[in-house]
RNA sequence: GCGCCCUUCGUCUAUCGGUUAGGACGACAGCCUUUCACGUUGUAAAGACGGGUUCGACUCCCGUAGGGCGCGCCA
């Protein structure tokens, strides 16, 4: 029997929980699952500077509300310094490490001169063999890792194949700051070692990462961990993915009104596929999931599609499970709280009874809320300008005599609605169905709808139709 | 600059030497619908470029171009 497989999430809390961190935690989540094995979460917070407490929560509460649970309490990395010191030391006993004494500005000075010369800019190995006695006094010593300077280290990646770097590439790099805390690849050897990390799976930026950690793994004579470096996402223009593209937290998706589901198999997707298949549940994820699947060319993330998905997933949820979904949203929405406080039992009953017509036409639960304006409107309603406009211009005598009938409906349901316009179609002897679209506007002080053209076309007012063209653009 | 990685329709992708290169989103057109949406049918749309290897390359190799990532006393 095989060791069970343990991954690790090991996000630093410098931000939310950002999309891209959230497919690392899928994809970790989802190997972790597939063969029975568990996930692990580490909060790699030794950057003291940039640390908070609050984006350790919103990144926990990211994972949670995406549905990735993992095992025992989160890992705090700086809480095990003295465990990372402890490693270095030993390092440094069996002359894998060394100290350092240049200063940083030497350092800047050794980095500005190599990129005049067009060399690499790598640390020169000052005091890789300098005597240590020759240290001047008043400064504390780095101490760095000896990486070996011939040969090459080789990571066998599950994802990337076998990646070669030549150790000549590879600098001495600090693992102990002049202050005394270790830096981020020494620690994160350290502790996936010590959590028993079976399997690594994280963003390709980490790839030289990984190079140079199976260099301290070695030097400490442990095991090496699978690796896989997954592909990152990109935004629609193919360059990095910006704030303005997608690299949001996953609360602003939340906010945005889309489902934990649908991002997640839109995620899921991202640069891992099972054949032709697009839509699938959770437990599929779970069963097909290969890092043999991921591709290795990044992703764009495209809008559009999630938005395609999440209207599935809105449609297909049972009307019951929906509506506890967007009541859970609401809190999450500006201005959202105060329309939850709003919601009665029997307000409830009635996005309930509405649901059916609501959630074929939303994409988010957003337009979810949208749709269900005309059950929140206080009454007498209040028509905006455009509405009356369409009034003044002629449209009153059919308006007027509908929107009684229509506030009797009671119902509000969207199918009444239609079925009340649609009995005084008839009666009218007017195309009315083409009036449902702004009747709904006017009802609900929702802005123009093409709809409101349509209605002046229908009632043969060219002049106002030009009129009102005219004053909307 | 150095190192590593990537390159199939606009986008996400299938293909794992032999296919009319398939699916999905988006787009466009039709149908359904007295609105919108849903649904449905169809159309356009791809192997970056140049060399090899092979009976045969999208698939393997080399090069070019383009793109990405990394090169901190950040993680």
């Amino acid at each position: 029997m095989s060791s069970p497989v343990i991954t690790r999430f090991a996000p630093s809390p410098t931000g939310y929980l950002h999309i891209g961190g959230a497919r690392t935690a899928l994809f970790n989540w989802a190997y972790a699952r597939r063969h029975g094995g568990k996930m692990l979460l580490r909060i790699e917070d030794t950057d003291r500077e940039r640390s908070t407490a609050p984006a350790v929560d919103a990144i926990l509460d990211g994972l949670t509300w995406l549905g990735l649970d993992w095992e025992g309490e989160a890992v705090s990395q700086y809480g095990r310094v003295e465990r990372h010191r402890k490693v270095v030391e030993e390092l440094l006993e069996r002359d894998a490490a060394y100290r350092c004494y240049c200063s940083p500005q030497e350092l800047e000075a050794m980095r500005a001169k190599a990129e005049a010369e067009k060399r690499p800019v790598r640390y020169d190995g000052t005091w890789r063999n300098r005597d240590p006695d020759e240290a001047p006094s008043g400064i504390k010593p780095v101490i760095r890792f000896k990486s070996p300077d011939v040969g090459e280290t080789i990571v066998d990646d599950q994802v990337q194949g076998r990646v070669v770097f030549a150790n000549k590439d590879l600098d001495d790099l600090i693992i102990l700051r002049s202050d005394g805390n270790p830096t981020y690849n020494l620690s994160v050897v350290v502790d996936d070692h010590d959590m028993g990390i079976t399997h690594i799976i994280r963003g390709v930026d980490h790839l030289t990462n990984a190079a140079r950690q199976i260099q301290i793994y070695n030097a400490a004579a442990w095991d090496v961990p699978e690796m896989a470096h997954i592909p990152l996402i990109h935004g629609p223009d193919g360059a990095k993915l910006s704030k303005r593209h997608g690299a949001l937290g996953v609360e602003a998706y939340r906010a945005m009104g889309y489902l934990p589901e649908a991002l997640r198999n839109y995620l899921a997707r991202l640069g891992w596929s099972h054949g032709d298949d697009e839509i699938f549940t959770t437990d599929e994820l779970v069963e097909w999931f290969g890092l043999e699947f991921v591709g290795r060319s990044p992703a764009r993330f495209d809008f559009a599609k999630l938005e395609n998905l999440n209207g599935h997933y809105i449609r297909h949820t049972a009307d019951e499970k929906l509506l506890d979904q967007f009541l859970n949203f609401l809190p999450f929405l500006e201005g959202g709280p105060a329309i939850l406080a709003a919601i009665d039992e029997t307000m409830k009953a009635k996005l309930l009874r509405a649901m059916p017509g609501l959630k074929e036409r939303a994409k988010t639960l957003v337009e979810l809320l949208k749709g269900a304006q005309f059950l929140f409107a206080v009454r007498p309603l209040a028509m905006d300008e455009k509405a009356r406009q369409i009034i003044a211009d002629g449209g009153a005598s059919v308006l007027e005599r509908l929107i009684p009938v229509l506030i009797s409906a009671g119902s509000w349901n969207a199918a009444p609605l239609e079925a009340a316009v649609k009995s005084h179609a008839d009666a009218a002897g007017v195309k009315l169905g083409k009036l449902a679209q702004p009747l709904r506007a006017a009802l609900t002080g929702t802005t123009v709808s093409p709809g409101i053209f349509d209605v002046l076309e229908v009632l043969g007012k060219e002049e106002s139709l030009a009129r009102l063209k005219d004053q909307v653009s």
